[in-house]
DNA sequence: GTGAAAGCGCTAACAA
DNA sequence: TTGTTAGCGCTTTCAC
């Protein structure tokens, strides 16, 4: 393998040279940085990351470890973080945690060791620990999706409360009283803070939560078909099925089908996140948006002001943006964002992020 | 940040031991191993895999890079090879090319800066100089999904133009005769397998091939709507419609619907691989579907095997899966494989791969 | 504008 | 079973 030293020699100059030139440094006179282009392409010179690395004691990579990589909203965020770290030089690597934190804990483990510069984390319940215990200290990290009490992260997450809440009162000014709400995972934050602002829609129009309404899941489709068949075990079918994630909602659907029920004639879905790319496809389903993408691309810029130093010292910061109700044809013939309908602040905001999606910036 | 040394010091051993320790070796009494681990616990000592990396020339790591990461064939191919890689303990870095030659370079060329290991590449047209110019000589590449001529490398990929055929096979037998196929993008391979597999279709039904009927896109929804105008614009409709892959068929589902043709009434759609998990929502496609988590798992298995050094000087090797037609309701009631249309040799089983998702494997 | 010396943290080869 | 020596390929510090 060649090496910086064979460059030198051949250029006729001091390896320190070379890496001036390599690194686009100024103080190299013209001419011998073309003698060096010159000697690298000759030779075929490929600069070692790795040692480069181990000397600056910064690998150039960032870890993004999600709990569900065929989830098509992780999907968007491996995107959006993707395009921040090569927009800033800087590589991506995988993690699929499938919401296991022995899984999580391995992976951050790894991560320590390769020495990544920063973590963008869909935490488990149990990553405090993990991330205490496996990551080098003042290794940044910021939380994704769900926030963990007592850790020193910035936190970025879609504020799925509001969203609910603008879906469940868009449901009920359609005349639906029967509302269920169906497939989270329990022990995930996201779960409890959709079914707040569900609860909360109930309670402004007056009417009482009916527990057997509100049945979790795994976040996965087949969940969502089991929940769509304990609620039509019960006595009353209800009216409409808000369904926890993308891949609920199809699970959902399918199930609904099988039994012999047609969307939106007898019963309503409606789902956070779309199940389908962009709603192309027919029906359209009634959704609360998060802009995936967005919220990715955030997450690896917040831990690049850690990294360049502007940020580095600064009190954990909190980045929260906004769900976007977008109505289709399973519920009515509309197709358009309904920002009215959001309500309570949502919608403000904050100048530093551009505002592009609206997120709510606010320390903690 | 503690290092080798001070665990050494703390334990009252040399660094050697504590490496020997760290990486689980053979030759420390148990007492001096249980020492070190005592240090390593106290000090909270991290190895430092970059380090380990320089020295031992390897770093660990695989690169994955697709053309497109929202699609969902490739979702489950990174799930395939991430979780391969972790199995043997490398960790995979991602790269995004859009199918755009020049990011693809551009990652190529960091990826070899960073000293990965191999590389899984769905490759564009250009893959070639991309991939001598920017690897260091050595590094194992594998193709997916695409061949590309007059490379060393080995190949992972589906036998489209047989899965294709078959299911322009079934779609014949059910009556169709006037057949479309739309959507791929023609600077890629695998929209002339498709082609092709179509084509024979045809021609052993005796049915003349019309170049109208074949409308290629870019593998993206749009790409499929515009497909459908551009069809329903000729002068008569098509009875069946081929998506060149799940995308596409979405958009062509979406503009069939915005034109008010009904599916499968009017037009019937049917897609290679599956728009949606599993199979899960209504109506179901008929779809050839592509073993995605297996190829993935598959593909970095062969890198696996060149850096192990079992295969490492192997003559190339071109993993054929197969397609699987699975008949869904858009256009009849069945829902089940068809094993029979494959035909011409498709099923055949390698005894090396297990035969699992009956791949055909061949040296070139 | 250019270079010499030193060392990042680890492990291969050899020695004891 | 354990340790010593040397060096992976690069960049930082300081000197010229």
């Amino acid at each position: 393998m060649v090496g910086i030293h064979d460059v030198a020699r051949r250029a006729g100059v001091s390896p320190i040279t070379v890496s001036r030139v390599v690194n686009n440094r100024t103080g190299v006179r013209a001419a011998t940085r073309q003698r060096v282009l010159d000697a690298i392409a000759e030779l075929s010179y490929i600069p070692n990351a790795v040692a480069r690395g181990l000397k600056q004691a910064r690998s150039g990579m960032l870890a993004l470890i999600i709990t569900d990589i065929t989830s098509p909203f992780f999907t968007d965020v491996a995107r959006g973080a993707e395009d921040a770290a090569r927009g800033a030089g800087l590589s991506l690597v995988l993690g699929n945690s499938e919401e296991d934190p022995a899984l999580e804990a391995e992976y951050l483990r790894v991560m320590g060791e390769r020495r990544i510069d920063g973590v963008v984390l869909v935490p488990t319940n149990q990553a405090v620990d993990a991330i205490s215990r496996s990551l080098p200290s003042g290794v940044p990290v910021v939380l994704f999706d769900r926030d963990v009490p007592g850790l020193d992260a910035d936190v970025v997450c879609c504020d799925t409360h509001a969203g609910t809440q603008a879906l469940c009162r868009y449901l009920l000014a359609l005349g639906h009283r029967r509302i269920a709400i169906v497939g989270g995972l329990p022990t995930v934050e996201t779960w409890h803070e959709r079914v707040g602002g569900y609860e909360a829609a109930l309670q402004e129009a007056g009417i009482a939560v009916s527990p057997e309404l509100e049945v979790p899941g795994d976040y996965k489709g087949t969940g969502g078909a089991a929940a769509v068949r304990a609620l039509l075990g019960q006595g009353t079918a209800p009216d409409a099925i808000i369904a926890a994630n993308a891949q609920v909602a199809l699970g959902v659907l399918d199930a609904l089908v099988a039994a012999g029920y047609r969307t939106p004639e007898d019963i309503v879905v409606a789902s956070i996140d779309d199940p389908l790319p962009r709603s192309t496809f027919w029906p359209r389903l009634t959704v609360v948006e998060q802009p995936g993408y967005d919220m990715g691309k955030t997450a690896v810029e917040l831990l690049i002001g850690r990294l360049t130093g502007n940020d580095r010292a600064a009190p954990p910061r909190k980045v929260v943006f906004e769900a976007t109700l977008l109505v289709g044809s399973t519920s009515d013939g509309v197709d358009q964002p309904v920002p009215g309908l959001t309500g309570d602040g949502v919608g403000a905001t904050d100048g530093r992020m551009g505002g592009k999606k609206r997120p709510i910036a606010s320390s903690r």
